[in-house]
RNA sequence: GCCCCGUUGGUCAAGAGGUUAAGACGCAGCCCUCUCACGGCUGAAUCAUGGGUUCGAUUCCCGUACGGGGUACCA
């Protein structure tokens, strides 16, 4: 078989060959230890927090060491193409904070690799191809579906692992008039590779995986495609040829593709070519609608869409830190002793990376957007709110918009000082949390307390007949506690702990009343601060009406 | 079915052949306190399982169970 005119049999307008995409796309010029990474997702339009996951390490591993982070665009299956994904794509990780330096782009393509675009690089692999098909190395395979398929009922009978190998490659050795018939017959034709591995005793191959070690398995052995008959690699293919012309350093991908890991690793040797370091991540994973502690990734699970944390009002920021806290065991501590440093000045390694998949925890999340907002402005965490009720909530931001100057104070609502209040968690909560700060939103959602029941209106008459707005924080408390032992009530809570029968209850009851007629509810923060911001006028027409529901 | 990866409290997890098996979230209780939050303290709760190897195994090896992934001219 002369395998150099099989090749040109096969790709006669291809006269490029591998050293001269080596001379178009040279070894890059990087400081010593830079990493070229890469995201290569497909444009279904559709990312989830697994992309989300993954980008971080990439954009981390070469952002922390000088390197490079590009966009490509893996649309090798054209039936799943989604228009405008690249655009979804790019937004989406901008939200979270990842750029890419180049590759992909909403105004075309940045770099000098490209393209950047799998589908725009039919040359490339047909070249690549082609010198597999000169060296021996791949072959073309006229077998039909149906033939695939009634190959593989046979080979479950007989109880043989399924697949083009050995004898069941039945085209792997054509002669070359034989080949030359069926294409002039317009027979149509896939290329395979002709793979060394012995499907009987396959021999064990080691791969070193910066996130799980030294990964062992069996050498590949199947005759997998890598040009499809409409002349479009496949995955394994167009991974191999990409990386490399790249020059691509690092493979972050996910765990599903460690079983066809050995595929690729005999790729790159048939293309003479070094591979990667590759970095095989865990899975997210959550719990099943049952509540089950069940492991699952369904792609359809709203909490894994990246969207949803948007529109669920999550700050970028917060999201982030939780990733980052799922992503390297030891965040979490380095962020307890460096607690205003920089989310990019942690020193973040693949070795630190679980290889089992993490359950997405929204516990957590809240607790780290708690933490996390807490160092965001006021003005910062206005700007957020507002630009979130814009896009989702329209009501909220008409409540909001232009009311920087009255907002900002109430945000800042007891977040200064050594132990700062970490109410906020999202913007919708954020706003709720708030709202009563609005006539238009107040509300009496909660009861006065039991211990009061029959003072209410007495209560109120009397703070409205001692109420100065000018009072300081203590001289208000003060005359609170006048009311409260007026009306047989204590002074402290303390005394009535001690001596429970003496009084109808305690101060703390009592200004709960306040509380509620000012605020509507039974928690929030110090009342004569959020008194000084209503001002005088509301929080006495608040009292009023709340004095006048009882009768 | 076969192949690959994984399994430390409810969750995220550190960890090493001999430890009282870190820490965080959540939960319970207490303290602080005009409520809540914050903060502080205390507590309940973990090495999937059966065999080996070993003086000793949660840690190493083998099997089992469970979970995830693959087994495509999808990625």
């Amino acid at each position: 078989m002369d395998h150099e005119k099989l090749a040109d049999l096969l790709f006669p307008e291809i006269d490029k060959t591998p050293e001269d995409y080596e001379n178009i796309y040279p070894p890059r010029e990087l400081p010593e230890g830079a990493k070229v990474t890469r995201l290569g997702p497909s444009p279904t339009g559709f990312m989830h927090l697994g992309n989300l996951y993954g980008a971080f390490v990439d954009e981390r591993l070469a952002h922390q060491s000088g390197g490079v982070f590009y966009l490509r665009i893996e649309d090798t299956d054209d039936k799943r193409y989604v228009e405008g994904a690249v655009d979804v794509i790019i937004d989406s990780l901008e939200y979270f904070g990842i750029a890419f330096d180049e590759g992909a782009a909403k105004d075309g393509e940045h770099g000098a690799y490209g393209p950047y675009t799998q589908s725009e690089r039919g040359e490339i692999y047909r070249a690549m191809a082609k010198y597999l098909v000169k060296n021996g190395a791949a072959y073309p395979c006229f077998m039909t579906e149906e033939e695939i398929a009634s190959m593989r009922e046979t080979q479950q009978k007989a109880q043989a692992a399924p697949g083009v190998y050995g004898e069941y490659a039945k085209c792997r050795d054509l002669s070359y008039d034989d080949v030359k018939e069926r294409i002039d017959a317009g027979q149509s034709w896939v290329l395979r590779l002709r793979s060394d591995g012995d499907p009987d005793e396959p021999a064990e191959i080691k791969v070193k995986d910066a996130i799980r070690g030294m990964l062992t398995m069996p050498e590949n052995c199947q005759d997998v495609v890598i040009l499809k008959a409409n002349g479009i690699p496949t995955y394994h293919f167009a991974h191999v040829v990409d990386d490399h012309l790249m020059r691509t350093t690092h493979v972050v991908r996910g765990e599903e593709w460690l079983s066809t890991l050995p595929i690729h690793v005999e790729l790159f040797s048939k293309m003479g070519w070094r591979r990667p370091v590759y970095c095989h991540t865990a899975q997210l994973m959550k719990l099943d609608e049952n509540g089950n502690k069940r492991k699952l990734s369904k792609r359809k699970d709203p909490e894994l869409r990246l969207g949803y944390y948007k529109e669920m009002g999550y700050h970028p920021a917060a999201v982030r830190e939780y990733l980052l806290t799922l992503l390297n065991s030891n965040y979490e501590e380095w962020r307890a002793s460096h607690p205003d440093a920089d989310i990019d000045d942690f020193p973040f390694t693949t070795k630190k990376m679980s290889t089992s998949g993490a359950l997405f925890d929204i516990n957590k999340l809240n607790d780290v957007s708690k933490d996390t907002l807490v160092k965001i402005s006021a003005e910062d965490l206005f700007a957020f709110m507002l630009e979130w009720a814009e896009e989702y909530d329209p009501e909220t931001a008409s409540i909001l918009r232009g009311r920087e100057s009255y907002v900002g104070p109430i945000l800042d609502l007891g977040r200064s000082g050594k132990k700062p209040r970490k109410d906020f968690v999202n913007a919708p909560q954020m706003f709720d949390y708030i709202s009563y700060f609005f006539d238009e939103r107040f509300e009496i959602r909660d009861e006065a307390p039991e211990e009061v029941r029959g003072d209410e209106k007495a209560i109120l008459e009397k703070y409205l007949e001692t109420y100065d707005q000018s009072d300081d924080q203590n001289d208000w408390f003060g005359k609170i506690r006048g009311i409260a032992e007026s009306l047989g009530y204590a002074a402290r809570p303390k005394d009535f702990k001690k001596e429970p029968d003496r009084y109808k209850g305690h101060v703390g009851h009592v200004s709960q009343v306040i509380r509620i007629a000012v605020t509507g509810r039974a928690q929030s923060p110090d009342i004569w601060e959020i008194q000084q911001i209503l001002g005088e006028k509301r929080v006495r027409e608040r009292v009023r009406a709340f004095a006048d529901s009882f009768e």
